[in-house]
DNA sequence: CCTACCGATCGGTAGG
DNA sequence: CCTACCGATCGGTAGG
């Protein structure tokens, strides 16, 4: 996925739209807060981005590229400890930066205002879609899984870090992580693994 | 819960903020913008509330105050019942309101750059998860469900809840309500109804 | 990339 | 509640 091409202006750019966006807020980001945190002037940005939406929406391409590196899932293993790999980069035990957490928060509730950050959204989550839903197959194929709808188990599952995301974030609870990811170990135990046979 | 006494021009101050937010986002989301859905100037706005922050403080408790209508448990029902029904308030099948999601989804995430907007989540998120953990409470004592920690299990509904609203508002997902009713149903059969005994 | 600047709009106030 | 206004800041541009 992604991994456009930035020259190193625009890779700074990007870094310090991060840092603004993490101490003011989505609200509150303004192109100069940017410069602030670049130590250029406001025009150094329009030069590399005519409009603020622009940049916002490279920015957001860029916050997406950053989650690529933490999604791994490894074709070797097993469809069991794939998918609970899988949800363990979902759902990390610790996160892996304090404000990227918060900032994609603030981006993704800009969403429904912003038809090119949800079609980002959506392009991410099928393809996140697709990997959980891969592993399920392969473990149903396998005996492993029960036959469950793929698709239906992996947005079930993606659900849960969603909510699991959404309450670490809004209700600043260093436990919503860690405890999402239990719920979705024990939804795979539930739902999905194959009952007790032979 | 709430229910604060509010004035007249204040309801009308409340309504106009929600439009406007409703329309605008949070981002752009102006005192004049408001005033102009009131048909008032933004003096008439600063009369009742003395700062923009006071004036959002309060409309977030207005906010909240409209959810406690659709929530509901009906003491009278057995314990699985008044679970499936508070699960069904938290996740609709028809959403009240198309901007009441992205208007709420838009304060959520102002929640990290605003305690008093966060110490209200938390509490509205602690009430609600009082009322699934009594239901939940009775139904291990009443046999029907199996013997787990009431609170946690709760939290895990409300985490897929979340989740699903999350999704509904993002992604722009119809069907994400309706899905995650469905994964609530799953967890609670596969995690916390007893299993077949006798 | 910078300096200097544009018109527009921001949240908020004074005086009535 | 309104009119009129405040200084500050907004996103963006011209000229170099």
């Amino acid at each position: 996925m992604g991994d456009s091409e930035r020259s190193e202006p625009e890779e700074e750019i990007m870094e310090a739209t991060y840092e603004a966006l993490c101490e003011h807020g989505y609200a509150d980001l303004t192109v100069q807060r940017i410069a602030t945190k670049l130590e250029k002037s406001t025009a150094a940005i329009h030069y590399h981005y005519d409009t603020k939406d622009e940049l916002l929406v490279a920015f957001l391409e860029y916050l997406l590229d950053g989650m690529d590196e933490w999604l791994k899932a490894d074709d070797e293993d097993a469809p069991r400890e794939r998918l609970s790999s899988l949800l363990d980069s979902l759902l990390p035990e610790e996160p892996h930066d304090e404000g990227f957490t918060v900032a994609m928060t603030d981006m993704r509730a800009q969403a429904p205002h912003n038809e090119a950050f949800r079609e980002q959204f959506v392009e991410r989550d099928a393809y996140t879609l697709d990997l959980l839903a891969a592993a399920i197959e392969d473990g149903i194929e396998e005996g492993t899984f029960r036959e469950v709808e793929p698709r239906g188990a992996a947005r079930s599952l993606l659900t849960i870090a969603d909510g699991g995301w959404s309450r670490y974030v809004v209700l600043d609870d260093d436990d919503a992580l860690v405890r999402a990811r239990g719920t979705a170990r024990e939804y795979v135990e539930g739902s999905l693994e194959a009952t007790t046979e032979g």
